[in-house]
DNA sequence: TGGGCGCATTGACCCAGATCAAAAAACGTG
DNA sequence: CACGTTTTTTGATCTGGGTCAATGCGCCCA
């Protein structure tokens, strides 16, 4: 679709953006963007904004998963997105952070001061196109989303869930054995429920119930084994065929 | 925010996609602009593609009202998106729609041909710019959107429908009397439904309640008056003064 | 080696909203 | 204006998932 790598792996001093980038780019804009750029690391729970919050920076993920949710006052909250690693955090040209951005597990974030950043962005014509086009995959994901929030039951909610993980995860290969999959699920019951519009009761439930059926299997805690994922693409609802997810 | 102007009423030849252009554009590009445009009008209720189909335009919503909604094929369907007029209906880059296009009530598109709209946009940064700001925009919704489906009571998911409406609608004000506002309603009570996550019944029953309540009044089936803003603002469940919807 | 703390699981009960069913408005249309 | 069609309202009942509460399971650290 794009000949932009998002492997962090294949950039060592900087990874997507930069990557995203070089593709296409001189050298002096690779220079550029070396010079506007910065690591931070957070640790698992920790804020890093606030909706209403100035962001100075906008960010790609290099490790762990951060989430963006938004809160009603009386404590109710809704989680609108998780970041993986190759994810872009920032809303170039919007400088108030929309929702509360997280760290759900440790997480390390490779950030690009925003006036360079987007300066650099209105000079090369194609990172403006590249950012359009990342808009859009959000924006798929958030609609595809709602249609999980609106109309699935607790039981589609989480095979949703767990099979867009799992598409994501082992595309960046925690493991494959023939069809079966495995990978480190990066959130905790609480978050799950936060993002499926559910509580973390129900969600505990229902993975229980996909455990006990042996759609899934654990090892320990977090660890998650799909041994068919048919099978669990099934329990989804989704339409078979139709390419879900950005 | 923008210098871009967005109310039909402004611009007779071509409404907003025209006019979002002409603010900073030479004359060959409106002349271009014009020359790829075409009207289409639709009957309240026909549909206007199917995901999945190839979609060979983009195009500015003049009159009227069109949704965008994702199915399950056992038949639940969730509405993903509400394009009120100046909203904007297609995919720079991508030419296959994926999700269904329906006209709510009789609708008029300004559409313009995708291959040459794309070539303008590539050739014209801030045309590219001011995509990026809408699809922003989308993104916001869909994402406020999230939290209603997620996390509100059917009482609140009417109230913020409601309050949305409103605030969209009477903008480009039917009437404003006082603090109190009036507006058609666009939605049929099953299209109301497919946007909150809800089923008829209960949409019915909790426009009864505020009704019985005094939060609105209906003149006729679709006339909206809603005399106190403020008071049907509460019931949404949101924060009063943090800024909500694009 | 045994608290203590932060998840996670499980159970019992309840209620908001779904479902099923019917009546009542609204709305053409011949 | 009577009549069929569509949309809306209202009622009665059922149920998935919420709520409240207890218990279990690592895991860290003393």
């Amino acid at each position: 679709m794009s000949d932009i790598v998002f492997d962090h792996k294949e950039c060592g001093s900087c990874p997507i953006r930069h990557r995203a980038v070089c593709a296409r780019c001189e050298t002096d804009e690779l220079n550029e963007l070396d010079s506007i750029k910065y690591y931070r690391s957070y640790e698992a729970g920790q804020p890093i904004v606030w909706s209403g919050d100035r962001m100075d920076f906008v960010a790609s993920v290099v490790t762990g998963v951060a989430s963006l949710s938004q809160a009603m006052e009386d404590g109710r909250t809704q989680m609108v997105g998780l970041l993986l690693p190759s994810d872009f955090l920032g809303r170039p040209g919007r400088d108030v952070a929309p929702y509360d951005v997280a760290a759900v597990s440790n997480l390390t974030l490779c950030c690009f001061r925003r006036k360079p950043f987007e300066a650099l962005m209105t000079r090369t014509p194609h990172i403006a196109q590249r950012l359009l086009e990342m808009t859009l995959d959000e924006l798929d994901a958030a609609r595809e989303w709602m249609l999980i929030l609106g109309r699935k039951t607790a039981r589609e909610k989480i095979a949703s869930l767990l099979a867009i993980i799992a598409r994501r995860e082992s595309s960046l290969a925690l493991k494959s054995t023939g069809d079966g999959m495995m990978f480190e699920l990066p959130l905790t019951r609480e978050a799950m429920a936060d993002y499926l519009g559910l509580t973390l009761e129900t969600v505990s439930r229902q993975i229980s119930a996909l455990k006990r059926e042996g759609i899934i299997t654990l090892e320990g805690k977090r660890r998650v084994i799909i041994p068919d994922f048919d099978r669990l693409q099934i329990e989804t609802g989704d339409d078979m065929d139709g390419g879900m997810m950005a």
